[in-house]
DNA sequence: GTCTATATCCAGATAGAC
DNA sequence: GTCTATCTGGATATAGAC
């Protein structure tokens, strides 16, 4: 159930409904063991099930990362579509990145996968970087209100981003250290992002 | 040969020279598999030994690890001494984010071991983890002299040096994206830093 | 879809001869 | 220190019966 599909048959749910279960278990023990030692014999364990019989779910173990992949984007996408938009770029800033920062860190896991990119031979689909894509778009329109446009301002605020949800858990893991950095951080880049010369005005075609 | 040791004898250099050896394979493996991927039996392959024989130099996997965790923040820690402070707070600052900043992307599996701690059940050793306090605490006192003390301003500073590091590897791995926002990255901080009301005058005893 | 059985392969680690 | 042989245990994946 994920986008506009046809009513689903029963079988479908039931089906739909095992996959679910399935990647609740994987993201379980990726949570315990870290998303690199998750192991498909131990998840079909968890659900009840021979490892032999994922494989009507998923092809490979592959397959299953990319199902979590996207599975965790869309709730990173659906966090920050919450977000309501603030007064100034200041707010509007400060909030989507408090949101980025704290869903990093209710779940380090997801955060590795979804962020980090260190899992073993793991590439996302296309589908499931289109998912992605979608979530950096979303941010892209929340700033263009404010005239931020260029790739190097995005870069700059996500690298800030990152740098705090990633010093958090893996320097203070369950602690608030760099959480409390949160305000200064976007004030630090309001403050650089309105010190940046605007553009001139919008002119044809590209630059 | 790392602290004051005696002169080796001849066994001693030879056992020194083959952890060496044995520590570059390793290394080399990490960076073509990941450090998570990285499997003992490969590296005594590489080497030229049969996996049982690594076992006279490394009691266990992990004890490999933590072998190579100490070389790589050794490498890091020299690389960091050899930067010559500036002038002021902006310029330092900036030289020592550019200098963790190559660090980190001139080898990702080696930032990954030393700084993400993505790695399965892998915890540094008393004695591993005091050198990279040692590199901590030359940023510190490289520091202290503007007058940058509190640990929130560490803080901040360490993570737009990691987010930085970690975008350009995650998200433009042999290109230049991130690092092209070094110049302001270290613009931003020094106000930030600078904007910070100064302590009042120092006092006898903790705070 | 689920199972049993199996193929294939690999890992980390130890025992004990040389 | 290095080897052979082995233990133990796990993994991903496939074949084929039910």
């Amino acid at each position: 159930m994920v986008l506009g599909e046809a009513t689903p048959t029963w079988r479908e749910s039931r089906r739909e409904a095992a996959i679910d279960t399935i990647l609740a278990a994987a993201w379980e023990l990726a949570r315990r063991d870290g998303v690199a030692g998750l192991s498909l014999s131990e998840v079909a364990r968890r659900v009840g099930m021979k490892p032999p019989s994922l494989y009507s779910y998923f092809d490979s173990k592959a397959a299953l990362y990319d199902a979590m992949f996207a599975k965790g984007y869309r709730e990173y996408l659906s966090r920050q579509q919450a977000v309501e938009p603030g007064a100034t770029l200041r707010e509007t800033l400060g909030r989507k990145q408090r949101r980025f920062v704290e869903f990093a860190v209710e779940d380090p896991a997801r955060h590795q996968l979804l962020f980090q990119r260190t899992v073993p031979g793991f590439v996302p689909s296309e589908a499931s970087m289109a998912i992605a894509n979608e979530a950096y778009d979303l941010l892209r329109s929340a700033l263009a209100a404010y005239d931020i446009t260029d790739q190097a301002d995005f870069d700059l605020i996500t690298a800030v981003n990152t740098g705090l949800a990633d010093q958090q858990i893996s320097n203070d893991p369950g602690g608030d250290r760099w959480l409390r950095q949160l305000d200064r951080a976007a004030d630090m880049l309001a403050a650089a992002l309105e010190r940046r010369p605007k553009k001139p005005v919008a002119r044809k075609g590209k630059r």
